[in-house]
DNA sequence: CCGTGGGATGACAACGTTGTCAACGTGGTT
DNA sequence: AACCACGTTGACAACGTTGTCATCCCACGG
């Protein structure tokens, strides 16, 4: 910028103000000045910007894993709105590890990120307190977080899954299963609890032995169907606690050529395309993302007055044949 | 970390050593630096480092939409050698559109990164010279830039190609369709070239009525497929130059209930489920992301004396049972 | 006893930008 | 003619960090 300036012959400050955009400049200068940009080409630096103005024009996004395609479709839905607000989006993978988790964070938070979105993964975010006293505002997505109070953009996950369970039990089935994941995971719990929900209102007993809660893994998938299937009285329906479940439920049933009413939490990439097709409960992710971007921008912009905010956004059942198979 | 210094009663300079683990540092010192910092809540300012280091512990990945399972891919494995060299990354959409690309790879220039990762949108990339001179390392993936020369992570579209042909050929099939993406995508221009040799190699003519280059949708792979089947002597293989259009010779295979032998470019999530299983061959997206990522931070370390390099991928066909349905 | 070397510590400048404020010139008003 | 208002321009400091260099102290060898 300094060579801008020696070259235009004016100042530094007029340099800055005409590639700040702003008015009061002379267009003669203006133009030189643009032309000496365009001849060496010059480019501001956004960290002595960010230094001089104490803010970054930037945002930390915090999920699980960018590769899995509902948090890489709340990624997109991030960037877009960041992009309307000019702002930038640096995205880590925690893999499910709160180390991980902790470290991005507060890398993110070195950066002087304005605002951070997180999925959490650990059970403790009372780390972020210190961060958050000093003005970065965070907005939790998909779970709460640990052990402290802020904004949170979640999922109906137990409507959704007393959704799913209600469109067997209207199907005729009794013997229901549900394999959901660690019950620790708050997403699981909500929806065992949506599962539950749904028998007691419609009369039908609870038991254990049609339930499953572990990390979702093939092997893992395996034995719970074997513990489904193989009884004296087998399950006739199921509801797959996550995509990952689904997934290999629907690889163990191929394997075992048996069919079973299915409905899966998760919308699943060509479900449209499986014989019979795969009903799910459908969340949005595209929708959280830019809930929770509208959010932090708006904590951002200095709406930091209210408390906490809780936005749920809805499940949507999408019938497509697997969960509309009758019992026998 | 002035008040560090200051509560700590030691230099500033002596506060920076601790926070930067230096070792010539009395033990006392900086075990009152470390508490001192731990009871403010001390963070240090990453743009106040970036700008007086010149360099910012960051890189820029362009792509065309982070939502794309392939791009999701390639994303994570640039995080994952990103993390390795204490780098973060800020992940961009392109949205396949070239001004949204060139604006996003200056934003990134703006913010200083150590270095870009960019798949290609528009056909002219001499925007990045002067920033290439300035001494950011880019690297292309998947397509190479259009017109200057950089370093290349390229998938060997043609071989992959060829072999699907190949693949198809050896079951038997002699009117093998083609219907890949609008011509002026390298990508798809490769993929035609393999198409073409390997029929050439079998002594098979080619015939302009079995392709179809055009954009993927619905409703141009609709009537791909009607050209294709409908005429006296209608295809009997088919191979699909993307997933995209993959999904929607799928989705229309079904609707008419037709069977053709079909292999997919690029693999699917799910492609095992189907039935029959989808064939394809299958792009590498993660060996292609960790490879641009190397060769970047191989840049970014100073080793920049070589010419440019391109780095070719194989693809790798994944028979499932599409592929091997014999010719009538 | 002095000199020398080396490790610990701190003072200071510099990175590139922008906010503040003062200076300047112009045109209009009293 | 003097004055004021206003728009344009530039000098300068400050943002928070780190590299450079000087200083200080201690131990050790001559």
């Amino acid at each position: 910028m300094k060579d801008v300036a020696a070259s235009a012959g004016v100042s530094l400050k007029t340099v800055s103000r005409v590639v700040n955009g702003e008015s009061n400049v002379n267009d003669d200068l203006r133009a030189a000045v643009l032309e000496s940009i365009a001849e060496l080409g010059f480019r501001r630096n956004a960290s002595a910007r960010d230094l001089r103005q104490g803010r970054s024009g930037t945002v930390g996004l915090l999920l699980e894993d960018v590769a899995d395609p509902f948090y890489s479709i709340l990624s997109r839905a991030v960037e877009e709105v960041a992009r309307e607000h000019g702002t930038m989006v640096f995205a880590g993978s925690s893999a499910e590890d709160a180390d991980r988790e902790r470290e991005l964070a507060l890398a993110f938070c070195e950066r002087r990120v304005d605002g951070l979105i997180v999925v959490p993964a650990g059970t403790s975010h009372s780390y972020l307190l210190p961060e958050m006293r000093a003005g970065i505002p965070v907005v939790f997505v998909d779970r709460p977080p640990g052990d402290i109070e802020a904004d949170m953009i979640l999922t109906d996950n137990r409507g959704g899954s007393r959704r799913g369970v209600e469109h067997l039990l209207s199907h005729g089935h009794r013997r229901i299963g549900f394999i959901g994941d660690a019950p620790e995971i708050y997403t699981a719990g909500e929806r065992l609890r949506g599962y539950r929900e749904a028998l007691e209102s419609a009369g039908v007993p609870y038991s254990d032995d049609l339930v499953t809660q572990a990390p979702p893994s093939p092997a893992s998938t395996a034995d719970a169907l074997d513990r489904l299937l193989d009884g004296p009285s087998p399950a006739t329906a199921l509801l797959c606690g996550n995509s990952r479940t689904t997934v290999s439920v629907l690889r163990e049933l191929a394997r075992r050529s048996t069919r079973l009413a299915l409905v899966g939490f998760d919308d699943v990439e060509l479900g449209d395309l499986l014989q019979p097709g795969l009903t799910v409960v459908a969340q949005d992710p595209g929708a959280m993302g830019a809930a929770a971007a509208r959010l932090l921008f708006q904590r951002i912009a200095g709406d930091t007055a209210g408390p906490p905010q809780t936005v749920t956004i809805g499940a949507r059942l999408i019938p497509r044949g697997s969960g509309e198979l009758l019992a026998p």
